[in-house]
DNA sequence: CTATTTGATAGAAATAATTACTAATTACAT
DNA sequence: ATGTAATTAGTAATTATTTCTATCAAATAG
């Protein structure tokens, strides 16, 4: 019933993690295989997942789930925000911390024991903004 | 090419939408679908799917995207929070209303065009908090 | 009132994203 | 170096959701 946590560093976590701190993109598990099989041709698109899974539940990387119909992962594990663009899916980085205790706030008002909160923004990236300008 | 908007008020749209403004739960599609066909029990997982779909498109329900694999769906629009309990996914309400323009103050810090923001909980339910004092 | 067109339905099939399975391989402690 | 449990590639299966298709019913035209 213990938790053994005997995490073994292959070849392909060793990648996976790089490149996600590498990248300030916030890619989704297929947009990681793809870049990553440049490096690693034979590498599979289930290690990935189950890497990407893995370190995110050992708190070494993020896991967003931002809205869209993927996940996407995030090697900067400090605590920020996030943005998506509604047209493209574009996820970026916000820092806005709270300037009071929201947990705080929250757990006045429900029975659910509050552990944390999650604030992410909707909007349009620049590119897409552009695009925009461009059609009217 | 004009959203003609011609909404349709049939009898499954309309006991779908009766149904969940009716819950004060938050349910998914199948859980909607599995409440739906006690009452009607020709109703199809389709026609949920693309209804729940078509009143949220036009603003008369809420799609929520709290995590978890599944969407769910809230018939009540006033602006609120979620929080989603990490051991059984229940979600809950909760009316924290930011003291100050979360958006203005992200807006400073990125390139995105902010449009709108979303807070969200996690936490421990009523339920699988008593689980939880059972066991240890 | 009957015909037409338009939107909606049930049921099945298709797609997308993710997870599980299996035999072969590899990291790591001894 | 060797044993063994963890990990891998590749494939199959599953899950959630969307699309397709033939049919049906309401609304509108004549």
């Amino acid at each position: 019933m213990e938790a053994k946590n005997k995490l073994r560093m292959t070849k392909q976590r060793q990648v996976i993690l790089e490149e996600l701190r590498k990248v300030k993109t916030h890619p989704t598990a297929d947009d990681m295989y793809q870049m990553l099989r440049k490096k690693m041709p034979k590498i599979s698109l289930g290690t990935v997942y189950r890497n990407l899974e893995i370190l995110s539940e050992s708190g070494i990387i993020q896991k967003l789930d931002v809205g869209g119909t993927q996940k996407r992962f995030d090697g900067d594990i400090t605590i920020h925000s996030h943005v998506r663009c509604i047209d493209c899916g574009r996820v970026g980085d916000i820092d806005v911390t709270p300037k009071y205790n929201l947990e705080a706030e929250a757990q006045k008002m429900t029975d659910f024991m509050i552990f944390r909160h999650r604030l992410e923004f909707t909007g349009l990236c620049p590119i897409c903004q552009h695009k925009k300008k461009a059609t009217s």
